[in-house]
RNA sequence: GGACGAGUAGCUCAGCCGGUCAGAGCGCACGGUUCACAUCCGUGAGGUCGUAGGUUCGAUCCCUAUCUCGUCCA
């Protein structure tokens, strides 16, 4: 084994050689338990960054643990065709070339796209791989794939048929750039700092009335070409008597009613507000009530249509420009005022969203959600962090149907058929010849696409076979996990949810795993457009995909956010190597083929082999147990600690005493088979952390079977608690001593002479004197039970019932020793008095439990003995 | 406007159902070339656990209010 571990030289090996040997694709085996997570599917364009690294980490680290746990583990990879996304990454190529997707017209279109998937579809998953992604290649799917098609196919023909989604003409987000509806969840909201335009729109004359004006405020002043009232608050009793008087509109000069509704706020502006029915959302519904007519002034793209008179052809915030010119010209632009309000963007391509009326298809949302409540409301699906589940609750309770077709050509083309002859509409899951009513071939099916989340929504069950029954989709689901970021609850988990109980009848997954998103160093969201992107590849490259996953796992909590730093990174691969060193240090003293059969006895083991393989069963347990919880910092930090300053610290230093020494070949024997067990138990553990390190080490280790990664994951060993407490003292009095040592300057080469005063634990130390010896480099060790002469040109360690002398002539300063014991005496003292007022108290002698007050007892007690060892020594020295 | 999260050692953060929980890593200070590891070893300093109340025998952990930062929804 190389003295440092250097990654490079084994990931892309080792992972080649999982992959060959099939470890990844689980057999369907009904006396086994399956455990599956479907991998959310990246986008099939995409590349690796921190979210995708993040995903790896926590699906394979749950993954690969359930796999050793002996379940039949599926973790199924895929790509998504992610719709809008990738039809603009293409659609920009084209532009470089000077075209657009129109030059190419739709098939051709579609042909680009599917090639350059084929080029760059695959470069997400091979960097997976590099991840360490124990997912099953075999099953990887696509969103386009035939079978996931049909399923689409197949739920839309399913829903419609229930009534569940319907085509009609509503009020929906468009973005003028992508030319396609968007959902209420594709527009992002963005607070922005804007002008409030304060217009006058002068009333129709009326007889013996003067000439009079009503002032409305508006945000988007070019809609006023769209206008078809001006609408007051009932209530209001500054705009009563104009109320079912008519106003002119300025510019295009239409005739407009001032109607009364609730809807308006009389603290907003003037009170008075310009109704555009075709062109806001509240407005729409203002419209409705009152039946007004609605007058789209917008071509697709943005521009003014021919209803916007002089203006038509002109983008709109042209428009906007030189309508403010000519009312100003006109002198009814009153004033202008700043004005914050949130403006609709698009979340693709950050264009200004459009509320248009449209003509499109939906999903009636209330009958699936309802459902889908209810199974996260009586645990049947569970959040983990739980607060999730409130996030979830609020938005499925006020959820509104969901526009489900886009004007795109990249996606699942909307299983509907129009009849040019009679009209009617056919909807299949196969591909029609003729009218389902009146059998005309002259039908054409429906242009647009389907929203991207709606084939993700199936993702869990499409995946495995549904809607046919195969053997995949009656072993492997319900899935187990679904692990994703906090941010596409609404987007995926939800329609998962919603999807899975009405396609399937079941839930989709039991579990929802959350993570937080990843951040710099600075707590900035990585974004491109900031550069702050550092590329994971590049961080595996440096310190290995092992380093990383460590550093995402045990960096983070539940849900929480987190901030990846070099720092970090560092910890990762520093841990890796520490250990590789200790393996290093076990291969080196184990024989070439280990132990052999040798089985220590009970009787064989030392102090010192008790309290590691307790100490290690309970880091198995415990380990194991927050797991469960997925609990996986914690479980990656008790394991690291124990390794580091249990293993490594003190077993590995205590077994060159009995390796290096003069022992029986059978005390060496077990000592090798300990360390041995240990280490190899803790490869176990930290494997789904780091698979790649800890199965290299393996490897190189005398082992049974293949591969670490389909070995079994360890069970608890034995507990010791008495050794616990034994090498605890004996650690405590080397500590101490070092402690001494290091605080009066004695160089850390020089032996030095140590008495110890033991009381009732003589025998512990007679017997385990070559630990102090060695460890607190002390050359001539006595031991005593009591003593009656203490030295006094000493220095003096108390260690529990324990008291240490390390005389060394000369080198004490009695006067300031005095001082150091009068300030330690102070100190104990005042932690004595804060015990002591604790069980003073009436209240806590009677409420607290009785274990907690017997803690409290044994804490003073212990202060006590302290202090009177501290006074003895005191008047020793004066 | 509604909801949620964060505010703990210089920095980054852990602390599950209130009682050795005041912790880790990094940084810092001092000292280390003996054959696992300087990607290391030993020792040490550092915090009124945002602020103010309350519940309790006892609160970093529960309740109320409040401040700062962040996120989501409307």
């Amino acid at each position: 084994m190389a003295k440092a571990y250097d990654p490079r030289k084994v990931e892309e090996r080792l992972y080649a050689f999982w992959e060959s040997e099939g470890y990844f694709t689980p057999k369907v085996d009904w006396d086994k338990q399956p455990f599956v997570i479907s991998m959310p599917p990246p986008n099939v364009t995409g590349e690796l960054h921190y979210g995708h690294a993040m995903f790896v980490a926590f699906e394979d680290i749950i993954i690969r643990w359930r796999r050793m746990q002996g379940r039949q583990a599926l973790w199924l990879p895929g790509t998504d065709h992610a719709g809008i996304a990738t039809q603009n990454v293409v659609e920009r190529e084209l532009a470089k070339q000077g075209l657009t997707r129109f030059d190419l017209g739709r098939e051709k279109f579609v042909e680009a796209v599917w090639r350059w998937k084929e080029k760059y579809g695959n470069v997400i998953t091979e960097q997976l791989r590099r991840m360490g992604a124990s997912c099953d290649w075999t099953r990887q799917r696509f969103t386009l794939d035939p079978g996931l098609s049909r399923a689409v196919r197949e739920t839309f023909v399913r829903l419609y048929d229930k009534g569940l989604i319907y085509r009609g003409e509503y009020m929906i987000n468009w973005c003028p750039r992508c030319t396609t509806a968007l959902s209420d969840l594709e527009v992002d909201h963005e607070e922005t700092q804007a002008k409030l335009w304060y217009v006058r729109y002068p009333l129709v004359a009326e007889k013996g009335k003067p000439e009079q004006y009503i002032t409305v405020a508006t945000t988007r002043p070019e809609t006023i070409l769209g206008d078809t009232a001006v609408a007051v608050n009932p209530d209001d009793p500054r705009y009563k008597d104009l109320i079912g008087r008519k106003a002119v509109l300025p510019e295009v000069k239409r005739v407009i009613p001032i109607i009364a509704d609730p809807a308006v706020d009389p603290s907003f502006g003037t009170g008075a507000v310009k109704v555009t029915p075709a062109h806001d959302p509240t407005d729409y519904e203002v419209g409705k009530r009152h039946n007004l007519p609605s007058i789209n002034i917008l071509n697709l793209d943005a521009t003014m249509n021919e209803n916007a008179g002089k203006y038509a052809g002109l983008d709109r915030y042209a428009c906007r420009t030189e309508l403010l010119e000519d009312l100003k010209a006109e002198g009814l632009l009153v004033k202008i005022e700043d004005h914050v309000h949130s403006i609709g963007h698009c979340e693709k391509c950050g264009s200004v969203v459009e509320p248009i009326v449209s003509r499109q298809w939906f999903v009636r949302i209330k009958p699936l959600a309802e459902p889908a409540i209810d199974a996260v409301r009586d645990g049947r699906i569970r959040f983990i962090p739980e607060r999730f589940g409130k996030v979830y609750f609020n938005w499925m309770e006020n959820i509104r149907d969901w526009c489900i077709s886009r004007q795109l050509w990249w996606g699942h083309r909307i299983p509907v058929w129009y009849c040019e002859d009679c009209g009617e509409l056919t909807v299949s899951v196969e591909t029609p010849t003729t009218c389902a009513k009146c059998n005309s071939p002259r039908i054409v099916q429906d242009p647009d696409v389907l929203d991207t989340w709606f084939s993700s929504g199936l993702w869990p069950f499409s995946t495995l076979g549904w809607p046919t029954e195969t053997e995949d989709y009656r072993y492997f689901y319900p899935t187990d996990v679904m692990e994703t970021g906090y941010d596409i609850i609404f987007f995926w988990v939800a329609r998962m949810i919603m999807m899975g109980l009405e396609c399937t009848g079941d839930v989709p997954f039991r579990h929802v795993y959350l993570h937080g998103l990843m951040r710099d160093d600075k707590g900035e969201k990585m974004s491109k457009s900031k550069g702050n992107v550092a590329n994971p590849l590049g961080v595996i490259a440096k310190y290995g995909a092992d380093a990383l996953r460590f550093a995402i796992l045990t960096g983070s909590t539940p849900g929480n956010d987190m901030k990846m730093s070099e720092e970090k990174l560092e910890a990762g691969r520093n841990f890796a190597n520490k250990l590789w060193n200790a393996a290093r240090y076990v291969q080196s003293v184990l024989p070439p083929d280990g132990v052999g059969d040798f089985q220590p006895d009970e009787g064989d083991y030392q102090l010192a082999d008790k309290w590691i393989i307790s100490r290690c069963s309970r880091v198995v347990a415990d380990a194991t147990n927050l797991l469960e919880q997925f609990q996986f910092g914690e479980a990656g930090r008790i394991i690291y600690e124990f390794l580091w300053n249990e293993f490594c610290d003190w077993y590995i230093e205590i077994s060159k005493i009995v390796l290096y020494g003069k022992g029986s070949d059978r005390a060496k024997m077990t000592t090798l088979a300990v360390l041995g067990d240990v280490l190899d138990k803790m490869l176990h553990l930290l494997h789904p952390f780091m698979p790649f390190v800890t199965e290299e080490i393996w490897q190189h280790l005398p082992h049974v079977g293949d591969s670490l990664m389909v070995s079994s994951w360890p069970i608890p060993g034995p507990v010791y608690p008495e050794a616990e407490t034994d090498l605890d003292l004996l650690m405590g009095a080397v500590r101490g001593i070092r402690n001494a040592r290091a605080e009066f300057g004695i160089e850390p080469a020089r032996r030095i002479e140590a008495i110890v005063v033991a009381g009732a634990r003589t025998q512990l130390f007679e017997r385990q004197q070559a630990i102090i010896k060695t460890l607190a480099r002390v050359e001539t060790l006595e031991i005593h039970e009591r003593l009656d002469r203490r030295p006094t040109q000493a220095l003096h360690v108390i260690v529990g019932e324990v008291e240490v002398y390390l005389p060394l002539a000369g080198m004490i300063d009695v006067t300031a020793e005095i001082e150091r014991i009068r300030k330690e005496i102070e100190d104990v003292k005042a932690l004595a008095a804060r015990t002591e007022a604790t069980l003073a108290n009436p209240g806590f002698v009677a409420k607290a439990p009785p274990v907690v007050v017997e803690k409290e007892r044994a804490k003073l007690a212990g202060y006590n003995e302290r202090l009177t060892k501290l006074r003895e020594r005191m008047t020793g020295l004066q």
